[in-house]
DNA sequence: TCTTTTGTGTTAGTATTTCTATTGTTAACT
DNA sequence: AGTTAACAATAGAAATACTAACACAAAAGA
């Protein structure tokens, strides 16, 4: 089956959609490229014209500033989640399986193969898991929000919600859990590459301690 | 008893010892109250400075810059952490009660009364739940950690570890449970006072909501 | 008492970042 | 042929993140 996927990305986020010409696809991928490099304190938007050769004023027309263009890249990533996490776990035998394949999803960094996205997605991962937390850990958060520009998290939430509910429908937690498993994918990963001692990870396999990590605390939390 | 407490922070982290002088304590504290007010990214020296009738030079001789700053911040509010760790529950009767209490700790604001610190508790709490992640999601996080001024975080992790452990033995991750522990109550307190969809909060009682929650994942994890 | 050190203020500056405005060119579309 | 869209180029304002040098008063030490 050949496809292509692209997500709609909430238009309150862009001035003009990237994904509406070359130029704005462009912007997105080197980005992802360049937040990843740099870190997202490091990067500007003078940088990124440098380094893909094009202006500042060109990369403003199509966000207001960094903040938004990595909300942008975040929705898309959440999005993609989301669509995995659907479509990945739907042929699966039961809420065991799935809530199993759904800790690989969160823990290991996306195939490279599907969906034809042109975006580096091992960057991607690594730029989810040491930048997300500063898309919402800000002032303006009210606002923000407001526009529905969480909307994709928030709706993976409640998808990965439906699973831990279908699998046991007395819990008491079930949003709560799921955040709390996205996150803490995130932290212990960052932990464990960064700050091992906040761990219980060993030098080697990383991702698959962590895995084990969550499935241990989900399971467990899900007991009856 | 009347007593005062001081914690001694790594020297790496200043230029010049804020306890040092009336205007380095001056710095701190009303470095909280900004930080608070404006949210990291909005925070400034000159503003810092212009609040409390100095100068931005002055406030540079004590930090190279604002992370630092917050470092600082942050690394007084874990070793304060510790010291409440160490001695509210030290006169507990078991791991259990222990444990319950930790949860406290980790969800309720300071208590104002004690340590006579001059920090506003309550900004602290917030600033720690909102804005702790920025000094370790950063690029240089392995230059940083390198002069040992995460320390103060390892070893609360560390005793609460240890509190884990004589809890369970057996139980295979204590440092990331740990670690988990702190994180998601900030991650939950944040999500459930603004994006509330990520968790299971209503309108009222969110602390006592997420100190539930937390009691909930670690006594589950726990159990044999 | 004299001298030195320390803490702070003052002034002045540079480089970078963040963002806006304007104008011109090219390519596409009608 | 005329219009629009996309982009480049330039310029600059305003804020941020620093650094340096000198002045001065108070405290500490000799």
């Amino acid at each position: 089956m050949d496809y292509s996927l692209s997500f709609k990305v909430n238009e309150k986020i862009y001035l003009r959609d990237p994904e509406s010409t070359d130029l704005g696809k462009q912007i997105v991928k080197n980005a992802i490229d360049l937040i990843h490099t740099l870190g997202f304190e490091h990067f500007t938007f003078k940088k990124l014209a440098k380094e893909m050769n094009t202006t500042e004023a060109s990369i403003y027309r199509y966000f207001e500033n960094k903040h938004r263009m990595l909300l942008y890249i975040l929705n898309w990533y959440w999005s993609y989640m989301e669509y995995l996490v659907v479509f990945q776990l739907q042929p699966l035998a039961n809420s065991k399986a799935k809530l199993e394949r759904l800790v690989e999803l969160l823990t290991h960094p996306l195939e490279e193969s599907e969906g034809q996205s042109d975006y580096n997605k091992q960057y991607l991962h690594q730029i989810v898991i040491t930048e997300s937390s500063k898309v919402y850990l800000v002032k303006e958060v009210k606002e923000i929000n407001e526009n529905a520009v969480f909307k994709p998290y928030k709706d993976l939430c409640a998808r990965i919600s439906d699973l831990i509910q279908s699998h046991n429908a007395a819990y008491a937690f079930p949003h709560s859990l799921s955040s709390t498993l996205i996150e803490t994918a995130h932290s212990q990963l960052f932990f464990s590459q960064h700050l091992p001692k906040l761990t219980d990870a060993g030098k080697k396999n990383k991702t698959e301690f962590v895995a084990r990590y969550l499935r241990d605390l989900l399971f467990k939390s899900l007991q009856a």
